[in-house]
DNA sequence: CGCTTTCGCTACGGCTCGTAGCGTAATGCC
DNA sequence: GGCATTACGCTACGAGCCGTAGCGAAAGCG
């Protein structure tokens, strides 16, 4: 996902090689310096490539760290496990274990963080990573209410509106837990996450319900 | 917040107004510059102190922008508003109003990313943030406890693991709508969430209960 | 008054940045 | 095969920031 040139058919074409061996260097890189200390001359050098052939793909840090990062979530999937509370455990624990890695924790909350202020950057993030996620709860909602387990909802804006909250919701704690209170995110805490997802909180509580 | 020297009631005190002078020209430099390139010697020119007399209070921006940021919170209460519906949307509402600020955009998620690799910043945060935001839920919850609205738990154990569930959900929603999504946390997106909070998914779809 | 600590200022070596320039390598088109 | 075009590796460079050292002056305490 470099910056592409603009259609050129001649010449001598770029290396993919060379794009996938500097993304797997940032995310050593992220690993063993982390995000404040990674440089461009580094990543260069472990990737066995000029610092000026980086430069030519990739506009800044931000960019690069976001395009090594996308990769790690090419790997989620929803598969069917029957039921909304399965796909959701299922999916949870999936998003878990790909934060857990620490070039994800490290890298991703840096360029959030410099999203903010980089509009071009949060497009950027949207797309690669956002989006994908995003899809997998537009799925998991849409089976569900195949299944029963979730009302039709006929008003296209509020069902918009349903799957950004959900979607708020869910990959916030999982990151919150993972990367704030720095606690895994395990079985057991997905349990009782699901559970409260479904339930609420005066719900879940109770022992009545198995989920 | 700076680092303490050890017990000297002899020589010069430090400045008390340089602390607080520091702390906002490091706000003021996040609004403006952001993380990546705020600089230690721009925050002392702002602030109209020498480079040095930074260094020697804090050990770098790490430490610098986690202080800077946390006097953010201070200012998070938690008046009864006579449900636990309501008391968790003003929270999250007074949550949401300070993660508005650049300041604290910029600033909070950047630390947070850096922390992922310094156990030290990782305390810092905790002890200055977190922990008060945790107390909030902690009150919320005894609370509604008292009202009836949600079930005692007698296990200390459990009702640890209960509030950090808790906080992760309510303060990562917020926190991921705000920073990842980037759309407002307003009115209508809090009372939507803490209708799913309170009576989860398939029970926030139905019309029957207000909330 | 002396003792102690902080403060402002200047200066410094070291590192990273991002770019420019050059010669070479690899492809498509004729 | 020859030619135009683009990518590549390498070197070098000015610029900016880092974190520290050294100094004299200032501000407290007994």
């Amino acid at each position: 996902m470099p910056s592409r040139s603009p259609a050129s058919r001649t010449g001598r074409p770029r290396s993919a090689a060379a794009d996938a061996a500097i993304l797997a260097a940032t995310r050593a890189a992220l690993v063993e310096l982390g995000w404040s200390k990674l440089t461009l001359g580094d990543v260069a050098a472990r990737a066995g490539v000029a610092k000026t052939t980086l430069y030519r793909r990739w506009a800044g840090k931000n960019e690069l760290v976001v395009d090594a990062v996308a990769e790690l979530f090419d790997e989620l999937e929803l598969p069917d496990r029957g039921s909304l509370a399965a796909d959701i455990e299922g999916v949870v624990l999936q998003f878990a274990a790909i934060l857990a890695r620490p070039e994800a924790r490290n890298g991703l909350m840096a360029v959030v963080a410099e999203s903010t202020r980089d509009d071009a950057l949060r497009d950027r993030i949207r797309t690669l990573v956002v989006e994908r996620q995003k899809r997998l709860v537009l799925q998991g909602r849409a089976r569900a209410q195949r299944r029963g387990e979730l009302p039709e909802e006929p008003d296209p804006e509020e069902a918009a509106r349903t799957v950004d909250l959900i979607f708020d919701v869910v990959a916030g704690a999982v990151v919150h837990r993972a990367l704030v209170s720095g606690e895994p995110a395990d079985e057991m805490w997905v349990r009782g996450f699901t559970r409260v997802l479904l339930l609420g909180l005066a719900g879940a509580a109770e022992d009545s319900v198995d989920v």
